[in-house]
DNA sequence: AAAAACACTTGCGTTAGATCAACGTCCTTC
DNA sequence: GAAGGACGTTGATCTAACGCAAGTGTTTTT
């Protein structure tokens, strides 16, 4: 279930942003102290309100990080796949997990102990410099969430989240939905039902969606949608 | 309109929490290149989309960090007071502010460029630890934004903005909102005639307010308003 | 291959919150 | 102290999104 990591996979690992801005030196001395956890679907990685000890970097799969209200409401915070970092936020606080984490697909973590991080600080301070670009990253992460939630319709978040997975810039292109509907719809803050009652209404600007694939016929005008002001969007005789 | 610290302030700002766990060489150091700039009530601190060239401290006065739409609506991601930093974000990431910074009332700013705070890292790795720190709680900040957004109702955001001004643990307390109407409105995702209506819901549990005062009659009722599920207070006889 | 579990959609009624517009109230300023 | 303006409230109307429930389709299990 956890195993450390063996020097061979330290350059493997170097492509990872986090890792990446670091010298081979640095790199390894920050390694020597993770582990690689192998975490089923479903399985929780780290519980809220729990002390925050480790913070992770995804190698496989897909993670979820959520905010469970005692009501059993959840608000979905950020979704995280190969590469990315996750709860680092947590490793400077020295208090605890402010959400949970949870892998939605079979995943492979890397677990870094918050203890062993400073001491790798201290070994070299550029460490600090890469967490906190990373920690910089997910913040602006998260004022473009609350900038959407506020300001955008759920079809303009929709089309938003759709246009970031697609790598075209222009005309049309086939994309394939990273992971399962009502995840999707948690992400953007809305219920699954809604989300397919979007996707109903981007019908009209040329988006098809069947299983896990969506095809938009014209990147441009989906754009456009995005751009529109909330009211115009809400009066217009579309969808 | 910009100054620099005279030595004299520096152990005043000691105070500041971002400033208070460094050494006074450390203090010194990055104060060292931080200019202090007043600024009017609603003239801009830093826009959207400039190079992130700076970060601040708020020494006196409200400021609030907004997004805008390009067609005009905005989103504000938080306000800020004495003592707290903003735009920290923004040092780290060599590109662009993602948001902009506007005083709401007359204010005094500590203005730290960020080729400065580069160099005092550099001198003191110990000034990334306060820093990551601050980027931390920001973090968290943000995070319990985007939870109240999607699992509370407008009603149940604006008890809990007055809960978190509140510092009595039980019964009464009389409390003064810190910024005009139309801010918290913007500051809790509603608009301003959303705000008075919660207030008046709110009357149901204890709260009244006359002016710029809030009088809460009994705090833990207010609580259990927040920790209740959406569904249950959609469909509570209350208001 | 049938059954059961799951994922998603659709219909229908309801509502929280937005919009637009009118009105009241405080707070200047001359 | 009248006039003007900013700020806040209230009323009427509308709609995006929700909740529930029933339906369809797809995948997994046995």
């Amino acid at each position: 279930m956890s195993t450390t990591i063996v020097s061979s996979e330290v350059e493997k690992l170097a492509e990872i942003p986090l890792l990446k801005r670091l010298s081979t030196e640095a790199r390894e001395q920050l390694l020597r102290g993770a582990t690689k956890k192998s975490v089923s679907r479903g399985e929780m990685i780290f519980f809220q309100d729990d002390k925050a000890d480790a913070f992770f970097i995804v190698l496989e799969g897909w993670v979820k990080v959520f905010r469970a209200t005692s009501s059993g409401d959840e608000a979905v915070v950020g979704v995280f796949t190969r590469g990315q970092t996750f709860a680092e936020g947590a490793a400077f606080t020295n208090s605890n997990y402010p959400a949970s984490g949870e892998a939605v697909t079979d995943s492979v973590v890397l677990c870094i102990p918050v203890a062993h991080l400073a001491k790798s600080i201290a070994a070299d301070p550029n460490i600090a410099l890469a967490m906190m670009s990373s920690l910089s990253m997910h913040l602006h992460q998260l004022v473009l969430q609350i900038e959407g939630l506020k300001t955008h319709t759920g079809a303009q978040r929709v089309a938003e989240f759709l246009l970031n997975l697609s790598t075209e810039p222009a005309g049309s292109c086939t994309l394939v939905l990273p992971y399962d509907k009502a995840l999707i719809a948690g992400r953007l803050g809305m219920k699954p039902e809604s989300l397919s009652r979007a996707f109903q209404k981007l019908k009209s600007y040329g988006v098809e969606v069947k299983q896990n694939r969506a095809i938009i016929s014209n990147v441009q005008v989906l754009r456009t949608l995005v751009e529109q002001e909330r009211t115009v969007v809400m009066h217009s005789s579309h969808g």
